[in-house]
Formats: structure tokens, sequence, C-alpha cells
RNA sequence: GCCGGAGUAGCUCAGCUGGUUAGAGCGUCGGAAUCAUAAUCCGCAGGUCGGGGGUUCAAGUCCCUCCUCCGGUACCA
């Protein structure tokens, strides 16, 4: 009998941002916990991650900051590597998709799909530009939008009006790398045949049951949809490059050569170990259960195109199960970058003991449905909570020790295991929620543990039997010791960092965590403790600003784009068929200009006449339902009010605010 | 507009295929204790399970409808 396996991955983060905690909430805490309780049951566990650093989101935002691709992804893939690590999330290998043995690997499974005729071939007008020597993908692409007139659309999509738009149809298309108007010319693509794959994978996921019904909603949803085809390769110099001859300058699409990174990570893992063909092992073996840790926006590409790609592929075992988490909100709001909401990992463990961040998210993980943290949390759980509850019991245990018996674990002298027995029930109920991938409930119970361990203490009396009966006190000290050596291992996948400082207080550092332990005696009587340490010091303030860190500051130069001026609204109506937008006209000065505003639910169209606002008079013309609006008026909102900026006292329109 | 998801105690959330008095953690309150980071332990708190209607012997749990929120997707030439 061959012994089982588990392949573990987190999402690649894609390296064009910080991971805030988000991200951690959504993959990799529970992957970790998972990771370390598997550990402790002695499992063969290896765990995978790396950065995903293709696509042409970070061409793009090389080319904004004027740096090569490579320095966008170096400076996310090492920061996002280090903030992991404060974390105490240790995968096995944080590779990069950038690596050559990723490309060599991404190469071969895509000949591999191409010798067997797999891929289908398009042949499709596109836009090359002679100067930059290469086809232009859609979003280095800009012209006028033939919809609204818009000038500077993109190939994708006119941010004025919203069309979705193809590159060949805008008006006077012009290269975004060097301002040259492109030519058409015909290029060849290759699609995956998704579509194909529909029936295999519905019949799939149909079996199996024990995935989260989130995932296999949104399986079904995309499969009443109807799968497609999707593009494999694409005209672009960043990425994987396509291992055919007359393709220079076409890349394998992110979305494919992406979950391929697993693929390579673990393959160089093993490199890594001298054991490079032990890879094949963990993917082409039906004992290994592969489990993909990952974010609901993630599900398509783990739950079907992935395993689409693995099945057309072959000799790759399929995921065994896909945990996938909803989101985290902090605050009631999202957590988004460009609205500046979330808390970036880098920055919270400047500021708090990464294990309270653990144990805060992980006691608010999305499992089930979007959830909400609150910075207030990290305060109350702190106090409340790890320090009240845990800290507190390992401490007047300890404490208890030194000031009684010399700070040296006690005798046992009686044959009472009852509470030892209690405490090893308590973790088939923990072992219970690991197994079915419910971490905040095996949080829940992991601290029942330190309830059981307090209410064995209160009712045991220690203090009281001193007094009369010395040898009974020390059976009870005992016990208590050996309950904190065993809350060290239960809490070691949760809260690793104090899994050890609990280690290092009873002086048995260099112990070998295994789950089989708990309960049972594993202190040497008569040995010295080590030195006592407070796990978890009250918090008393807590920094809110945390929230706002991912806001970019400006200068006054940037503000100085803005052209900001009064208005006088001169008539207003509601937009027929919209929800929340008013047409108004509005005068500027001399200047007299209309405008659409989102702010119908709040303002009858009525209410605004004759009213003196500020609006953006520098603003882009843009359409918004069809209908022209030349500026943007300013509202102050929380969460469901909205209230129009005004001016103090009266003054003309046209006036400057600054 | 359409398709999903969600709306359960002050807060954060559990409640599988409908079935005894609707649960947990935290907070609040009362009590016990004082070894411990004013930490612990015990007890209590009574929430029309978003509104309304329906099916059923029985519904938070199924059906219809309405409201609110969140995703996805479409359209508004």
């Amino acid at each position: 009998m061959n012994k089982k396996r588990y392949l573990v991955t987190s999402a690649l983060p894609y390296a064009n941002g910080y991971i805030h905690l988000g991200h951690i909430a959504g993959a990799y805490l529970p992957a970790d916990i998972y990771v370390k309780y598997k550990r402790l049951k002695k499992e063969d566990v290896i765990f995978i991650c790396g950065s995903d650093e293709h696509g042409t989101a970070i061409e793009i935002s090389a080319l904004k900051e004027k740096v090569t691709p490579k320095e966008i992804i170096d400076r996310y893939h090492f920061a996002n590597e280090k903030a992991f690590r404060d974390l105490g999330i240790e995968f096995d290998i944080y590779s990069r998709t950038s690596n050559e043995i990723h490309h060599k690997t991404s190469q071969e499974f895509f000949l591999n799909l191409y010798n067997k005729k797999l891929l289908i071939k398009k042949s499709e007008k596109q836009l090359y530009s002679e100067i930059d020597k290469k086809f232009l993908a859609d979003r280095f692409v800009e012209g006028t939008c033939p919809i609204c007139g818009y000038e500077e659309a993109r190939g994708d999509q006119c941010e004025a009006c919203g069309s979705n738009l193809s590159p060949l149809e805008l008006i006077n298309p012009k290269s975004k790398i060097s301002g040259d108007t492109p030519i058409i010319k015909e290029s060849s693509n290759f699609y995956f045949p998704l579509e194909k794959f529909q029936t295999k994978l519905e019949e799939w996921i149909s079996k199996k049951t024990n995935w989260k019904s989130n995932v296999k909603n949104y399986c079904e949803g995309w499969f009443k949809t109807g799968l497609k085809d999707r593009a494999i390769t694409r005209d672009l110099d960043w990425g994987v490059k396509v291992p055919l001859e007359g393709y220079e300058g076409k890349v394998i699409y992110v979305w494919f050569e992406a979950p391929i990174g697993y693929i390579s990570a673990t393959k160089e893992l093993f490199i890594k170990k001298g054991d490079p063909e032990k890879w094949k092992e963990y993917w082409c073996d039906d004992n290994t259960k592969l489990i993909h840790f990952i974010g609901k926006d993630n599900i398509i590409f783990h739950a079907i195109v992935f395993p689409a790609m693995l099945m057309a592929h072959s000799g790759f075992i399929l995921p065994e199960n896909i945990p996938a988490n909803e989101f985290l909100n902090l605050e009631g709001g999202k957590l988004s970058k460009s609205k500046g909401h979330g808390i970036l990992v880098k920055d919270i463990v400047q500021e708090y003991n990464p294990d309270l961040v653990r144990y805060v998210v992980a006691s608010n993980l999305p499992e089930n449905k979007d959830s909400d943290l609150s910075i207030e949390d990290f305060k109350t759980k702190n106090n409340n909570e790890l320090a009240g509850i845990l800290g507190n019991f390992i401490n007047r245990t300890v404490v208890f020790t030194k000031n009684k018996f010399n700070n040296k674990v006690p005798e046992r002298n009686r044959n009472d295991l009852e509470i030892l027995e209690d405490i090893k029930k308590q973790t088939e109920v923990i072992e219970e929620c690991y197994e079915n991938f419910r971490f905040r409930d095996a949080l829940n119970e992991t601290m029942n543990l330190a309830r059981i361990a307090n209410k064995y203490f209160n009712d045991s009396e220690p203090w009281n039997v001193i007094k009369t009966d010395i040898e009974k006190c020390k059976h009870i000290i005992n016990n208590c010791l050996n309950i904190c050596y065993s809350i060290a291992i239960a809490i070691y996948p949760l809260l690793p960092f104090t899994s050890k400082k609990i280690l290092k207080i009873l002086n048995v550092e260099n112990s070998d965590l295994s789950w089989d332990k708990i309960g049972k005696i594993n202190l040497v009587e008569n040995v010295e403790l080590g030195t006592n340490e407070i796990l978890f010091p009250q918090i008393e303030n807590i920094n809110k600003s945390l929230e706002n860190k991912m806001e970019e500051e400006i200068t006054i130069t940037d503000f100085q784009k803005l052209n900001l001026k009064i208005a006088k609204v001169i008539t207003c109506e509601k937009v027929p068929n919209s929800k929340k937008l008013l047409k108004l006209k509005i005068k500027i000065g001399k200047d007299e200009r209309q405008i659409v505003a989102g702010i119908a639910e709040h303002y009858t169209a009525d209410e605004l006449i004759d009213k003196s606002i500020v609006v953006v008079a520098n603003m882009k013309k843009t359409k918004i339902m069809g209908i022209e609006s030349e500026g943007m008026l300013l509202a102050a909102k929380i969460n469901n009010k909205l209230v129009l900026i005004t001016t103090d006292k009266p003054i003309d329109d046209g006036a400057e605010v600054s």
C-alpha cells in the first residue's frame, strides 16, 4: 500500500502589488494552517506557491513607471515572499513563473497539446507596428472610439462609453509604446478547446460531493452559460514564448501558463533537494491528493480551466479538493487596492505580533460567505482571547511552578489521567474540523483546550491544595504543565510563533512536535523550566490608520492637475431608465455644459436647480448611457449617505477651487 | 435587465438532505474565586431567524413575492 501524499498549493500571487489581508484570508493562511496540521500528523505533504509574473498588467506597470518588467516583478516577488515569511506562512518553495524551469515546463505542456492536435489555430487580423516590430495586444493600442468618439479609447474597451471594442474598430489607432500607427496584419493564435471538455468536467465535478457548495455553484454557473474556447497565445513580449517556429513575438497566455507554475515549482523543489524525478510522485500518482487553496475569484481557473488542461495533457492527477474562500471585508467595506482600502501584510506585521494577525484573520475566515474584519478585533481578540484565555493559562501555570516548586516540573504521584484524556478527546474534535477544511471552527475548538485547562486549574484550586496536601498539588501542576505542552502542539498550526515560545518557556525547545503527543505526559519531572514570558501583552490602543496605508500619496503638482470650479445648476432631469443618473446643465462663468452624475438616489432633479456645486472642469468628456458628460461634480459619501459639496457663502460660478 | 450569493442574539458568525425548548465565540449583567497579564470559573441574557404570503402534522431550513446588500454578466447606437 502506498502512503497517501498531499500536494497543497496556494494561488500564485500576481507580482504586481503587495499582499494584503484579503489574500491571506483567502488562500494562504488556511493552506498554511492545513499544512502545518498535516505535518503534525506526520503526513507526507508539500506546500507549493510562487509569484505569477507575466501578463499585460505587469508590462503596463513597467511602461508606466518607465522600468523593466523585471524590476516590477522583483519588487513584489521578494516583498511578498518576505511578507509570507513574516506571517509564519512556510511554503516548501516559493517559486516564480519567470524562472527558466517554468518556461520550459509550460512550453512542454503546450507542445504536448499541440502535438496531439488539440489546439485550434485561428487566424485573425491584428494590428502590427512596424516600428515596435510586433503585434500589439489590445491594451497596447489607443485610438478614437467608433461609438462615442472618445479619442483615447483602449483596444479592448472604451473607458468613456464602456463599450467593448476590438483594436481593429478603433479609428486612428496608435501604438501605446511608440505612438506609431500600426498596420493590419494577419496573426494566428492558438485556442484551447475548453468547450470540448465541458461534459467531462461536469461529470468530474458532479462526483465531488465533499466540495464546498460555493465552489460547485460557481462551476454550475459557468456550465450553464457554456464554456468557450479560450485563446492560449497572444501577441506580447512579456511571458513564456510560444515554442514554435513562425510564432516569434507571441507568448503563452498567463491564464494557461500560470497554473502550470504549480508543476514547475514542484520540479524546482525536488531539483533543489537533489531528487529531480520525485516531483512525479506528487503530480502523477493517484495516491496524492492535490488541494488548491484559492479565493473565489480563482474558482474558474482551478476548478475548470486547469483541470481541463490536465485532462488534455493526461498523466497528471486532478485536484482532490478546492476549498475556495469568499472575500474578506474590512470595517464593512470591500478590500480593494484602487479604493485604498485594505491592510497590507508588510504593514500589519510592523504593528502586531504575527500570531495575533493569524488569529484575527483565522477567526474571520470567509469560509461560507464574505466576512467582515474590524480593526478593533486586533485589540479585543488579543486582550480577551489570546491573552485572557491562552496566555493566562500558560502564565498562571508557569508562575505557580516558579513560586511554589522552584521552577521545576513537580512529580506526578497518582494515577490520575482524566484531565489529559479530556484534552486528548478535545483534539479529536479539532481534527475533524481540519479534515473538513473548517478552520474557523478549528480555531475555536483549539481555544477550547485552553478553556478546559483554565477550568481544571480553577476547579483543582492548587493554591488551596498546597496548604493541605502538597503532593496532590504537585500532581495538579504537573498535569497543567503537560497541558501547556499539549497546547503548544495543538496551537502550532494556528499560532506557530507562540507555540515555539511555549516550548521555550517549558525548556523543551528542541522537542519534536507531533499531534500524537497531545494529552500525553511529555515533560520530565524535576527538570527546570525556562524563562517565563508574557505571550500576549495587553494592547491599549489600536492604530486605525493602518487601513489607509494603501492610499497613494500625492504632491501639490498632482493636485494641480485638477481644475476645480464652482458651477451653477441651470437645469436638471433624471436620465430615463437609469437608477442613479441625473443629467444636468451647468454654468461655469461664461461656459455652459452638460454633465451626468450618479446621484439620483440621493437628490431629486428639482432639488438641484440653482445650487452652487463644485465640478472638475477639466475632466475628459465621456458618455454615460449614451449621454455626453463634460465634467464631474463633487459629493461626499459615507455608507449610504451622499451630500453635495457646495460653498460656505455665495460666490459666482466660474470661481476656481484650490 | 438577467444569473448567482447573502440578510439569524449588541458584535462576528454556525445551523447537512424540513422535526424535541434556534446555537457558538466575544461583549453586557449577576455570582464564585484570588495562583495568574483586573486575567479565570459558573450562571443568566430570551433573537417575530429581512418583510409578506403559501406548501406541510411540522419551516430559519421548501415554494412565491417584495425590500436591502454583494458578486458576475448584459443592455441602454
